[in-house]
DNA sequence: ATGACATTTGCAAAATGA
């Protein structure tokens, strides 16, 4: 099966490369992120036309979760939103299953400018993610965390660690938290599959990123072991960031086992 | 430090992004 995750960069706008993707890519499962509408407003008929239903967490403007899959295949919505504090308003986090396969579509907070309360959300989001996810690996089950994960691993993960060396996606502090989840036993399965040199997911729209392939790479597919157990391929459908009226991320995927 | 560009929303100028 293939499974996907996408930061579509506002759903709306995106509309006819959602189509698109579904009908040539035709996903078992695609995580969305950034859909940036109200739930009233998501595009569900025009999805269903295409063949897709789904669960969604909108929010108006900004923000904002999916989970599609195939009408005939259709997935069992298991969480809505982290736990660990409700007084948080964004949607970012809707979880799921589907053929006994957990997966999670989440959107972490990008935390720019490092310094600020937005810094300060990032981390405590991501203490929040850790929590969750240890629970998660005490199930035993496949899962998979996929999403925008807002973070920048390693330097080989980026295209200048000079230029965003003060961005809050590649600080110390946001990729120790990082690895913390990392080595509760997760797989990174793009750099499972690709082990040396750039695998980029996103490319910012100024200053000509794209032309010159100045990328980074933040869209993650963290597997449990049940699901590393499954994996046989991952990768990055990269053309579609090159599309009229593309979102700055492209598709990222993983093959796992049936 | 700003803005490069793109999305959204009381549809103009601001918030947000990474």
């Amino acid at each position: 099966m293939k499974l996907v995750t996408y930061n579509l960069n506002g759903i709306r706008a995106r509309l006819p490369r959602l189509i698109e993707y579904l009908e040539e890519q035709k996903p078992d499962i695609l995580c969305l992120q950034e859909i940036k509408c109200a739930d009233e407003a998501f595009p569900i008929q025009d999805l269903r036309q295409a063949g897709y239903d789904g669960h969604w967490h909108g929010q108006k403007g900004f923000n904002g979760v999916a989970v599609l899959t195939p009408q005939a295949r259709s997935a069992k919505l298991r969480r809505v939103g982290l736990p660990g504090d409700p007084d948080d308003t964004h949607s970012r986090y809707l979880e799921a299953e589907l053929d006994g396969l957990i997966v999670a579509s989440l959107y972490l907070p990008n935390g720019n400018p490092v310094g600020t309360e937005k810094f300060d959300y990032k981390l405590a989001w991501m203490e929040r993610l850790l929590e969750h996810a240890r629970g998660l690996l005490a199930e035993e089950r496949p899962v998979v965390l996929a999403g925008d994960w807002n973070v920048v691993p390693t330097d080989e993960d980026v295209f200048s660690v000079r230029a965003m060396a003060h961005d809050a996606l590649l600080q110390p502090e946001t990729r120790a938290a990082f690895r913390r989840i990392v080595h509760q036993g997760w797989t990174d399965a793009l750099r499972a599959r690709h082990p040396d040199g750039p695998v980029y997911t996103f490319w910012d729209y100024t200053a000509g990123c794209w032309q010159r392939d100045a990328g980074f790479r933040i869209d993650h597919l963290m597997l449990s072991p049940a699901a590393a157990d499954r994996l046989l391929d991952a990768g990055v459908d990269k053309e579609y960031r090159g599309r009229e009226r593309a979102s700055d991320h492209a598709p990222t995927w993983v093959w796992l086992e049936d």
